[in-house]
DNA sequence: CCTTACGATAAGCTCCGCTTATGTCAGTAC
DNA sequence: GTACTGACATAAGCGGAGCTTATCGTAAGG
């Protein structure tokens, strides 16, 4: 018989009662009789082969043994630890506290994350954010696999069926061409309603390619662009998206970039759809499958969505 | 419902749980069957409102979900907690180890006291002895009753009823004499045999007389001197014992004392029986009555005792 | 002396929580 | 595909833990 075999009632009645002064009191304390917490102090008692209270007799107070002192100290600590670890739970639950580990990649990180982010830290201010980038999207899923990660940014498709996804939003591959690009053709209609330029796969065959390292979306580029009969010979690649539309820029040769990963507004080169358009990366939130996520969790989660559905339909 | 009215039993099989990672496995481990391990979970997933671990079906093991993780980390403290509770009732009830704080005085401190810790040292190398010397009785009293001393050294009597006592010895009253005092008669007999010799109370009527301050058992001296029809005229009092038998050694006079009060091997002043003797002083252990006493205490009071004795055949 | 304030104890009843046995589900091997 | 394996859930039954009410013994105080 030990002290494992006792229940946190006994503790806070041993408590109560060295709070109290005395069993009744103790016992009206907690809702309970008298009986009932004599009884519970004699289980006490029995299980630690001691006596935790001196009754001294009539109408006085009891006090503690040496061992009652013992016990008292440590069970006052085990007292406080519990309602901290309601405190926590409770604070989880409202989704108000708590951390969030991110994974994330560099070209979703410029975009959709900060606008996320900026989200949950207005919403839930107590909610902290930790962000774990790594380009190579093995290295996530691994993580995540692992618990290091909450839940990570992701291109799909996610062989793993460990792992679950929530589309986000669809990226598409843009032509990055130099300012004087004569293959570049006007869009059909006014410019001034956003619509891009075009520029056919045709001009990219034999011409000089800028892109992202072959373990990047890179790899995707170049199967589509092969597939479509295009020759793709690569002058530079740079796992830097500001290095790859510099260089553009410097009119080294043209770069088929996600669009997400480029900066749109860059008035020194043309940012144009490709004729016919590549299948685009498809962007998704990735978690452990059948795990239960924390509503601070769930709730990056629905600000995520919403941002890249506004980012869609900009 | 809280997890206020879980059990002990019920963070170990969580405990469990996550060490081993199955339910059938953590119930082998604690000596319960699958199902138990499952009732129990489920009891503290119905206690705090949310699942602890994700059930990913078939042959895979339990996760922990963000509660959980919560959960997991309290209750390990919380066990931990209640493991050196375990510890420390045992060594308390060993008797190994332990704090005890005892009451003393002057005279006590010199004589029996140190030899009672050396035993209590040599026995229990554990065990810490922590004194607190005052020569007002009263406060050695008060601090028991407050608790903040496990035992003390009094003289007897006790009025308190709250307060129990264990007489160790009695402490006789001798006369300090200067070395040239005409009234001391030898002992009748050899002085060989360590009997000291003998003073008349009546020679000390009129005499300078040197003692005790009123608050201590100088107080007692008087008393009894008076009623044996002795005049006592003080010209010095201390509380310290040195300082007395200093004056007399000076031959300013003769002093009452207890024997434990004086250094009997001082070669410079007589230690003369009183004839008749006084009612010798009655020293004695107290400690608060009704009160359940720590092992190591009670060796304390054990050893007092045996030292007392040896002390009084001497 | 009687009252008051304590704690202990007894009797009874409820409900918790264990066990055994069985159900269900998802991988895995052949 | 089918059977098997390993894992958790659930049902039924039973024993005991633990609560309540009621009563008793004891010491302090008016």
């Amino acid at each position: 018989m030990s002290v494992r075999d006792l229940g946190i009632r006994h503790f806070a009645a041993l408590c109560a009662v060295v709070d109290e002064g005395t069993f009744a009191k103790a016992g009206a304390a907690l809702g309970f009789s008298q009986s009932a917490i004599s009884q519970q102090i004699g289980a006490i008692e029995r299980a630690i082969g001691a006596p935790v209270f001196d009754r001294l007799g009539g109408a006085r107070r009891v006090t503690l043994t040496p061992a009652g002192r013992i016990l008292v100290d440590h069970a006052e600590l085990v007292l406080r630890q519990l309602a901290e670890a309601d405190d926590e739970l409770e604070r989880l639950a409202a989704g108000t506290e708590g951390t969030i580990v991110v994974g994330t990649f560099q070209s979703v990180s410029v975009k959709v994350l900060p606008e996320a982010i900026g989200r949950i830290r207005r919403q839930r201010p107590g909610v902290e954010i930790r962000l774990v980038e790594n380009d190579e999207q093995n290295d996530l899923v691994e993580a995540l696999r692992s618990g290091s990660l909450d839940v990570s940014f992701v291109v799909e498709p996610i062989r793993d069926d460990a792992i679950a996804t929530i589309r986000l939003c669809d990226d598409p591959f843009v032509a990055l061409c130099p300012i004087d690009d004569r293959a570049v053709q006007p869009h059909p209609g006014s410019r001034r309603d956003g619509r891009r330029d075009v520029l056919p796969v045709a001009a990219l065959n034999g011409g000089a390619l800028i892109g992202q390292p072959d373990q990047f979306c890179g790899q995707a580029v170049d199967r589509q662009l092969r597939s479509l009969g295009t020759d793709t010979q690569y002058v530079f690649r740079s796992a830097d998206n500001g290095a790859v539309q510099a260089m553009v820029r410097a009119g080294m040769g043209r770069a088929v970039m996600p669009f997400l990963a480029i900066n749109p507004d860059d008035p020194d080169v043309i940012v144009a759809d490709l004729d016919p358009p590549l299948q685009p990366r498809r962007i998704a939130l990735a978690y452990l499958a059948g795990t239960t996520l924390a509503p601070a969790t769930r709730a990056f989660i629905a600000a995520a969505i919403d941002v890249a559905d506004n980012l869609s339909h900009a």
